[in-house]
DNA sequence: GAACTTTTATACCAAACGGTATATTATTGT
DNA sequence: ACAATAATATACCGTTTGGTATAAAAGTTC
């Protein structure tokens, strides 16, 4: 890794609080300077502008996320496994998510989508990540004879994401990971009675 | 109503949306004189700061809200049609809800958790309001005879607020109702399965 | 309608905003 | 070791930020 890819990574990583607590309206430049311990040139000699800075941490932030929850869900191997393991993947980084700031995705988008609209295919496109590889999950569980046939894939992926941004927004809004736990229940009632065979 | 009350009501419906779209990090007082075309004089003459013009914006736009659904509600006089009154009440409003900007506690929840101190308690107000008023529907609705004696109404009440934003969020996200009436589709169910006698 | 109070507009403030040109300092390949 | 190149800091740009003193205008009250 160059020098250049280096400084980059880690102006990402140094802002990547930042920006998910504050959003890009709330991140001033000054902020960033401060966070990095570098000035706005070298900054804006890695990067094109604010906006680029904001883009790369959002990516890192939800990427981040995704690889943990890739690890989590690889120690099981049958398709119950994982998607259980996926669910448990929010209870069990919950503390670590509220440190960083809650969901990347859900501060994105509800930031982006009327203000922010460089920032809306990133944000969807990381939505359809995760949602398709849930649906992938129950799929393949599906030709694996662990899930019914005529369970909708793409419909419980969906449920299963509502519930658990639903549950963090309530549990961020009252500090009580009680909702969360609740949303995470509920998922794991429904694949044990609406999709397991 | 005096003159002040009333300049000071039309600000805050003249810069409502504008809140509730680009959050508070994201409007200046410019936007706000453009909004109203007032100056920035008769805005601090009728209010302390942009904080509290940002705070009654707020009560307004959630106020706003609980009124059409305790209106929506009201045709109904079962505690079960009082039920889903308020999960169709988002099916019938979401294209409106959609041109202001999305819900109000959905939006300003995520913006405040970790940049608006000051508006902490009014959001935590707003969702407590309205998730003991969903609770309130179920008890009451438990001693008519209508549901089930050992389901919790507490309980409900947040998995049906978290199904619901969870549903606004996506749907909000991808420009697509679906997902917010697939949410309230799965609340119906709930109601059917898990409360109703 | 005169006196008083409230409301609004003008003009201004210092500070912070995002961004850039340039000079200086490190790092790189040879 | 030495050029060439890339990365960083300094100093600055015009604009916008939230906020305020003051004066003019409008509303209210007697």
């Amino acid at each position: 890794m160059s020098k250049a890819d280096q400084t980059r990574q880690f102006i990402i990583e140094s802002t990547a609080t930042l920006f998910n607590k504050n959003g890009y309206s709330g991140t001033s430049l000054s902020d960033m300077t401060k966070a990095t311990g570098l000035t706005k040139g070298s900054i804006y000699g890695n990067f094109k502008n604010k906006e680029e800075v904001a883009i790369e941490v959002f990516k890192h932030n939800s990427g981040l996320l995704a690889k943990k929850m890739e690890t989590a869900m690889s120690l099981e191997s049958s398709f119950y496994g994982k998607l259980t393991a996926f669910t448990e993947f929010y209870r069990n980084n919950w503390a670590s998510m509220l440190e960083r700031g809650g969901c990347p995705l859900l501060n994105t988008a509800t930031e982006m989508d009327d203000a922010l609209p460089f920032m809306k295919s990133t944000v969807r496109h990381s939505f359809t990540r995760l949602s398709d590889r849930v649906e992938r999950l129950i799929e393949q569980g599906k030709t694996e004879g662990e899930f019914r046939e005529n369970a909708n894939g793409a419909t419980y992926a969906s449920l299963f994401i509502m519930l658990i941004e639903g549950g963090i927004l309530l549990s961020k809004t009252f500090e009580n990971p009680a909702h969360l736990n609740q949303a995470l229940d509920r998922v794991l009632k429904i694949i044990d009675e609406e999709l397991t065979k």
